[in-house]
DNA sequence: CTGAAAGCGCTTACAG
DNA sequence: CTGAAAGCGCTTACAG
């Protein structure tokens, strides 16, 4: 299957191997006429070209790199639906590096290693996805010699091609909303763990209750459930909010769980909204009010940026750092 | 970054570059204390070999191609996170095709396509996962000149090697474990659409069933929750089972959901329980008692004996069929 | 045990 | 517009 070879094809068309090279590379460079009939002939046999030796030759291999932490998250395999699809759609494959951060050895070394292998593997561009960059991450993408473009990944350093979701201001947003439906005590819960990612969603959420003269609360829970459990319980001992917006859907399909014990009803004593909205928000009782952060599309997103990059084909004064629209969608944990 | 070549090492290590090759691909030629110093100054430049040079030498690529279906479904995500771990420990980077199922062209020939560009990217081998395999799917797999490993996928052809849960005994084992416990009215509900998978799991029920004089009742609803609560709405009217075994985590939780709306009590009135323990499992009320399929498990275990199979290095007489052990978790759904 | 040399399948200046 | 030829960075018989 598939040991074609370009000396094939250029045989059956009574051409030279350079010409078949050229009607796959510079189609323009060649007759019409020539060109339609060595397609033809591709065609029929099937023709893939070698991409180790494509690559070789050309140093470009028509992939690229996608390095994820692991994918445990739904978030980031519904992400690589939307960049599967759009590099299918752009002629490059896809090559997967899983960043295992969790690991014994997740050090700055790891990292570097991560990145070596990266680049032997000759990819031509990369999506980096990271929940958390530091400086020394910094340090490594600005060595880097191919075109990297920051995948739902917050970054200080603005000088890295970056898709993602204006995570400050939808909680921004979707705070000041519930302050203007007249609540006036809402918590924000989050990951004890520091994610650069929810770290925005409580600025966001504690700018707008500064501006609305109201004093912000922010509960730190694991993200896991058999560990946040006890500190919900905890937590509701004194009272609940009229409104909790939590950063993660399971998160908060654990704090409605917890609530709901207590006797707590959803939606009349108290509201809850999720982050990113799973299918978790839909199963779930009553079914959660969250913020869609449209995951695919910034999959998408990022990939059509990067093959912009690495095609040369940027608009003038395109903007290398995009924000993908996100909405609300109103469910039964509100009113 | 990382644009030292073999030559580099040969230079600094005052050796031939075929030296430097050996002492990556077969150490055992190389005189130890040449092979000792050659590997310390690869350390020092921290020299990797390029892979498209490497590959088009040697056709051997050291990459592997996961063909998956869309990883929308979080047991592919899990799957994933298992053949990284297995590839990087034996060395192996990861290709990955999404295999775009549900797509308008999504025939025979987009399935010849695929298979084209998976063996055009020059691999060593592919652990391949698809629900749904056709003898047309068959033919194009016989055709295919490296090493092929079912992933978690049903195939009645034994002659291709395969990783997967034994599906059609869970349902009768856990079907007879219920019908032990004093139940008699159980039903199976499954997916409207076809997947092999699913329909081992009716089978394994129906035999329990049958075998203890029971009448089978099976169910199929759409997997979509949207689609699926009128069709439980309609089944539950006339009354409802013992227990119901569910194909899904998913279709079960929006299953529970719709009976409790009914006012069925759970699990003192019907039980139920779902397959595959995804996180769904432990945030629905009642929490879901669920066949724990090791996911994770199978993704290693498949990469485990494909790179086996690659290196033959496969012990005689191993068996290529791996079924890997499952679980039941039992929780607030049942009694 | 080591080196010189051919070759893997392509691309791309360079001539023509 | 097309072909002959060099070269991409490696591997691997083949000599020695």
């Amino acid at each position: 299957m598939n040991q074609i070879k370009i000396y094939d094809v250029a045989g059956a068309a009574g051409v030279s191997l350079a010409t078949v090279s050229r009607v796959l590379n510079h189609p323009e460079k060649v007759r019409p006429e020539t060109r339609a009939k060595i397609e033809k002939i591709i065609k029929e046999l099937g023709y893939k070209p070698n991409l180790n030796a494509k690559g070789l030759a050309s140093s470009k291999s028509t992939t690229v790199a996608v390095v994820v932490p692991e994918l445990t998250r739904s978030s980031v395999a519904e992400m690589i639906n939307g960049i599967a699809d759009c590099a299918r759609k752009r002629g490059y494959l896809l090559r997967l590096f899983v960043n295992n951060l969790n690991r014994e050895a997740a050090t700055i070394e790891s990292e570097r290693e991560l990145w070596g292998d990266v680049m032997a593997s000759g990819v031509d561009g990369v999506l980096y996805i990271n929940d958390e960059i530091t400086d020394e991450h910094l340090e490594i993408l600005s060595e880097v010699s191919v075109d990297v473009v920051l995948t739902n990944t917050v970054c200080k350093e603005p000088s890295f091609p970056s898709v993602a979701i204006d995570y400050k201001k939808a909680a921004y947003d979707i705070t000041k909303e519930m302050i203007n439906r007249g609540n006036k005590k809402i918590w924000m819960i989050t990951t004890i763990r520091k994610y650069m990612v929810n770290d925005l969603k409580v600025e966001g959420y504690q700018e707008a209750m500064k501006e609305a003269g109201l004093e912000p609360y922010v509960l730190q829970v694991s993200g896991k459930t058999e560990l946040n459990v006890p500190a919900y319980e905890e937590a509701l001992k004194d009272g609940h909010p009229d409104v909790a917006i939590v950063v993660r859907d399971s998160m908060a399909v654990s704090f409605t769980n917890v609530a709901r014990l207590a006797h707590i009803h959803i939606p009349d004593e108290m509201q809850v909204i999720g982050f990113q909205n799973t299918r978790y928000a839909e199963l779930s009782r009553p079914k959660l009010t969250c913020i869609n952060t449209p995951i695919y599309e910034i999959g998408e997103k990022a990939m059509d940026l990067l093959t912009n990059l690495m095609e040369q084909t940027l608009e003038e004064g395109e903007d290398l750092h995009e924000f993908i629209p996100y909405e609300v969608v109103w469910r039964d944990s509100t009113k």
